[in-house]
DNA sequence: AAAACAATTCGATAATTGGCGAATTATAGG
DNA sequence: CCTATAATTCGCCAATTATCGAATTGTTTT
């Protein structure tokens, strides 16, 4: 019953369905699922964790990069309920949108998408700070 | 979105998957629900509501009793999970044990279960006010 | 060796959820 | 009409969960 509940508990969630769904056109590197996302990179691998417990996904560690695609010798059960998530998702909004995004995100390398953030993060201290002084 | 994740969420909970197994043997009166999960009257309300809200199941009012069954005419994506699910866990001891139970909880007439309830509540208050004098 | 960096783990917090009992609603039967 | 009764709704509490930032881990680059 504990199998069944991760899986469905792993569903239930929105942005874990995204991922879910953005992992149908191949593997992606956390920081490109952070990127789609819009999460703290803490958030990410808390949801990652979440769906590779339940055998959803698999990741795969490659230098500093760490990439994840859906499980290859994945349950029957956790097949099953992809394709079946996948049949009834992608007629969504959301997850045509993402399709799009995802379009750009893939064609960057993950060393072009982390430099990205870091400015971004880099940026939205500056302004936080703005008019502070710096010690 | 919500229409699936409101059929995700409603399966991410082992109570209100039981009720959904118990539903393949036919429709159930609340109490006998009741009986098979041994929850208070308003949690298996709380949890037909949200099964009913993902279209998962429907009810009928007949007298003073409410009738669950299966949705009859329920979504497609509602439809393929149930069965998806069926399919992973008729294996499960608890809902083998519950399809056990339920044998001898629809010999009885919801009139008899009610009764019983009734009486195991008294029961249970006495128990709570032993020793204390009645007004 | 040290600094930089991607990802994860940890700790705190706010929001959500499952549970119960009390109050309410709707129906049946005296 | 009044009482008993089945179910639901409401108000509250405890447990769980989603999120973040800070600290940590493991790897690469300088």
């Amino acid at each position: 019953m504990q199998d069944f509940l991760s899986i469905t508990k792993a569903l239930s969630d929105e942005n874990r369905v995204r991922v879910l769904m953005a992992l149908n056109v191949g593997e992606l590197c956390v920081c490109q699922i952070i990127e789609l996302l819009d999460l703290a990179p803490s958030t990410v691998s808390k949801h990652m964790s979440i769906l590779k417990q339940a055998r959803l996904v698999e990741g795969e560690k490659n230098g500093k990069w760490v990439y994840y695609r859906l499980a290859s010798r994945a349950p029957k059960a956790a097949v099953e309920v992809l394709e079946w998530a996948k049949r009834h998702l992608v007629s969504e909004a959301i997850i045509k949108r993402d399709a799009k995004n995802l379009q750009a995100i893939i064609k960057q390398h993950p060393v072009e998408v982390c430099k990205k953030q870091k400015a971004s993060r880099t940026a939205q201290s500056v302004k936080e700070n703005a008019g502070v002084a710096t010690p």
